[in-house]
DNA sequence: GCGACAG
DNA sequence: ATCTTGTCGC
């Protein structure tokens, strides 16, 4: 169902891919409040190999639902505010072999909050066309106050004047993250759900799944495991 | 011009 | 992202 991912051969053709992307997002829309189905996505690296992994968590148990890897090659260089087309190729692979169709998608880095607005979250969900949320360990762009010291505490993440995320803490004590939306989605309910994905840890169980599986699906191919070690 | 810069 | 041991703490 996802559309195909253009690959760009150079940086200023994957900015003006992503100007034309951007033209299909839907930054505002409600989304789901609390998902049956919720899907993490991720990519392991080793040189010029990696690994993408998607994981669907369902309902409020967060049981695995179905996984799926696909190994590969690193097409695209990283390059700041460009990351989407390091990581998407093969996880818009991953995501069309699921059976089962995620009612949100919460992704390891930015969506609007983004030096273009448009960041990883953003052309995934303008690609399947469903909800998704970014989720970045570390700051990137903008600017905000420290938010309170207790889990769901939260403060404006902001850019040029305009609000383009939060930074949320989900454990008491414990370093915030970042939460901007990227499709279909609006921040409070990101949030929601963010808070409702980190009943443990500081990473949603999303991201800690599919971190997991990406780094396993990494190892076995490099070691030739399955069919798809090319 | 120089430094910063998701993963 | 990745390179990397032990160690402090729940």
């Amino acid at each position: 169902m996802p559309a195909a991912m253009t690959m760009p051969a150079t940086v200023h053709e994957a900015e003006a891919i992503q100007e034309d992307l951007r033209t299909r997002l839907d930054p505002t829309g409600p989304g789901p409040r609390d998902p049956a189905l919720v899907a993490g996505v991720d990519v392991a690296y080793a040189g010029d190999r990696l690994a993408a992994a998607v994981v669907v968590l369902g309902g409020p148990t967060l049981e695995v639902v179905e996984q799926v890897t696909v190994p590969g090659r690193v097409a695209f260089d990283y390059v700041p505010g460009l990351l989407a087309f390091r990581e998407l190729p093969s996880l818009v692979e991953a995501l069309e072999r699921l059976t089962v169709t995620p009612d949100l998608i919460v992704c390891d880095g930015y969506g609007v909050a983004h030096p273009r607005r448009f960041g990883l979250a953003c052309h995934l969900g303008v690609l399947t066309g469903l909800p998704t949320v970014g989720v970045a360990k570390t700051a990137f762009v903008g600017s905000h106050e420290e938010p309170g010291r207790e889990r769901g505490s939260w403060s404006e993440l902001r850019l040029d004047g305009d609000v383009v995320g939060r930074v949320l803490r989900t454990q008491d004590r414990i370093k915030p993250v970042f939460v901007s939306t990227g499709h279909a989605v609006d921040l409070e309910t990101a949030c929601h759900n963010v808070l409702a994905l980190t009943p443990h840890h500081r990473l949603p169980e999303t991201t800690r799944a599919a971190d997991r599986l990406s780094r396993d699906a990494l190892q076995a191919a490099l070691k030739g495991v399955g069919f798809n070690s090319r």
